[in-house]
DNA sequence: TGTACATCAGTGAACGCGCGTTCACTGATGTAC
DNA sequence: TGTACATCAGTGAACGCGCGTTCACTGATGTAC
């Protein structure tokens, strides 16, 4: 291993304690609420080491915010199953997503961000809204091709009226609430939620 | 006036002033991002008499929340239009009242609360949810008994998808990617919402 | 092989700012006589 | 009527703590010769 080697690897493993720390932290204190002091200790590492590596707090948390949206999002690609499994499927991925504590602890923290900070929640919104939108539009067109909805289905509104829904389970009713459904019960309320919608949009 | 009348006419007249520019502060600023700083100055008082007057910022923040609430819930009781103008009214308030920016704003500051401000956000939760989940539930009850709606529907499912429609458009849409909608756009989409509950909760 | 040196991610300790909170004091008013 | 006093909401200035951030230094390793 030659030192360049060494150094890199040493700093990507350092790098990734770091993320992995301040996910936790921020998830469950904020990002007000979480010093860069608790974050270092937490990673075994020192603040000052926390500044080599991000320029300051709030990059820190962009970066968080990054690495999430590129580690959860991707397998949300619709899968192969029959199109009305398939919508059931991704409303199930997408409650299941919502209700995870450690997402919602950084949805609070995202939500909460103000001034500059704003702008993460701007690009985490596009970002998000683009990738699931897109796999709930996917699926929505899917069944149209295949007959199988109201031929003058509106999509976009179709597909929020249907994410709303789940939100309404998972995302409100856990950050106002502080209520978590039971797995049992999320699908038992996404089914619900599917069928609602079918009663509107389905072939008539 | 007698002295207990002044000093009790200046000490409420203190009191609004606080309660105002603390509202406005926490609503723009957040509760951590808002300083007794400011708002002593913004109420033009001084930040020993914020302390007079609440025990401490919780204390403010969660007088803040309380007026708030007493505020503007009172007038969500169902107005007596005939029931499915009724159930629209009562959703295009509910909709209003979550797009309104210092409504937002406080959302954020109560959704982003930690630690022992947590307590608040249950408190809201359970104030807020009895009397909107309330006035959603009479409405639909209402609609049951004159035969509009499917028998066998399930009122708090029912209700929970018709809020969690209007949620998304206004609530979810707010926080995460800071959108809101026009009057006119936000009556088309409550309107949507509502025909498309009726799809599957109407009379069949 | 051995030794002096170069490199740079990582570090412990300190800095200074802003914040929530408190202290000792003020001043507007009624009351006693 | 006039004067000394009592009351207490309100105040300006200070306190001290915790935080984000930075500084001067360390130590693990490869390289030169």
């Amino acid at each position: 291993m030659t030192l360049d080697e060494y150094r890199t690897r040493r700093a990507e493993r350092k790098r990734g304690d770091i993320i992995r720390a301040a996910r936790l932290l921020f998830a469950s204190e904020g990002v007000e609420g979480a010093s860069m002091a608790e974050i270092a200790k937490e990673a075994a590492v020192s603040t000052a080491t926390l500044y080599r590596h991000f320029e300051d707090k709030e990059q820190l948390f962009s970066a968080v915010v990054d690495e999430l949206v590129a580690a959860v999002l991707p397998d949300e690609a619709p899968p192969e199953a029959p199109p009305r499994e398939a919508l059931t499927e991704i409303s199930l991925r997408y409650g299941q997503l919502l209700s995870d504590p450690e997402i919602r602890g950084l949805v609070r923290a995202v939500v909460s961000a103000r001034g500059s900070a704003a702008r993460f929640r701007t690009r985490l919104g596009r970002r998000g809204k683009s990738i699931f939108a897109r796999a709930f539009s996917d699926a929505i067109r899917r069944l149209r091709r295949d007959g199988a909805l109201d031929p003058d289905i509106d999509v976009d509104r179709a597909r929020s009226e249907l994410q709303g829904m789940i939100e309404h389970y998972t995302l409100v009713r856990g950050l106002l609430f502080d209520e978590r459904p039971s797995k049992k019960k999320l699908r038992d309320q996404v089914e619900g939620c599917v069928e609602t919608w079918f009663a509107r949009w389905g072939k008539r």
